[in-house]
DNA sequence: CTATTTCCTGTCATACTTGACAGTAAATAG
DNA sequence: CTATTTACTGTCAAGTATGACAGGAAATAG
């Protein structure tokens, strides 16, 4: 006995990148299920049918940014070649294309302001960065293995802080310069591990 | 002939401290009169007295954000000793007691997430941004006259990029080894100037 | 066809947010 | 004292956001 088939799987996602979109630009209390609902080309009793109510929505929003986030850092690192990984994930980083999304990143960042009172997701947010952080110094220290792991940390906060930089303050369309300063700092920095 | 002595000017940076908090935390959709009115100690009424209606305080708040940002700057820099600014300027921005206080650079962020429906506010934002970097450019290229100046704002664009990150990221509470990691990234793009 | 399960819509009640204004209290000049 | 100006309060109306649920439509199994 089976009655009509679900499609909740494919409502979830197409719901959580119109609440992506809605946050990024107004704000985790900006963003009003009416507009999402629109945003996603759906109505509001129907997200609510399948994502439940606000307090919901936010906890699978936060799990969604979170998890995607750390996806696709592993798809970056895993997809980097074999010769030169550490010049092609900076070349990726600052590649006119962004990398992820800017909306991923204002979303993370509206998070992160949510997070001043919600110890939970302090920690959440915290691992997520770490993992970011983490992960680019990895991909670093096995193009230099015989550079001071310390200072590969270090180039790879530097790098981060860039990219995050870069990415959050995309609304304000920088001009090219600031696009190559961003760049050139960060190739910059991979140098130094070169000549180390 | 007077009637009562207005406080207007009291009343409104009391309220504009409020609300520069509250936005902080909830974004400028988020925070609502009745919150920043409890938050300032005062009633709703009583603020839309002093400040009009909300249209009028978001860009009271716009200019207060900006306008404290770029006086902040300037009695920055010119707070700098004479000799090794730059290294002070560097010690001063990554001290552990924040140079602008982190409120600051969080309403910055929400102000350019707006910035995306607003080309006038994008603007602003975007001077704001580049007033920011210039004065650093300034200090570094006045302690290193000899440098190419397209090294220098590159250089001062890191140290900017550094220091937004770590400030807008304060909420997380990061650990100390990572706010280590900003500082020593910072002095090291430094130290470039020095040795070339 | 019927039964069942899920998707989807329409609609109401409630709470919250904002705008607006009348009216009172306080302080100062003359 | 009176007049005047401003600070401040109380309160209501309108709009908006959210929660909740009843009930219809669609798809599938048997």
């Amino acid at each position: 006995m089976a009655g009509r088939p679900t499609n909740r799987d494919e409502r979830h996602t197409q719901v959580m990148q119109a609440f992506l979109r809605c946050v990024a630009r107004y704000g985790l209390d900006g963003a009003s299920l009416s507009q999402i609902a629109t945003e996603a080309g759906l109505t509001r009793p129907l997200i609510r049918h399948h994502l439940g109510n606000r307090e919901d929505m936010i906890a699978a929003l936060t799990d969604h940014v979170l998890d995607t986030f750390a996806d696709q850092t592993d798809a970056m690192v895993s997809a980097l070649p074999r010769d030169r990984p550490s010049a092609t994930l900076v070349d990726f980083l600052f590649s006119e294309t962004a990398a992820t999304e800017p909306d991923m990143v204002l979303a993370f960042a509206a998070l992160t302001a949510r997070a001043m009172d919600d110890p939970e997701l302090r920690q959440r947010c915290r691992a997520s960065l770490l993992m970011f952080e983490t992960a680019i110094a990895k991909t670093l220290q096995g193009d230099h293995p015989s550079v001071d792991p310390a200072r590969v940390d270090a180039v790879a906060h530097g790098i981060t802080a860039l990219y995050f930089n870069r990415t959050s303050l995309a609304p304000l369309d920088m001009p090219q310069s600031w696009q190559r300063h961003a760049r050139a700092v960060a190739q910059h920095l991979l140098h130094e591990l070169d000549q180390a």
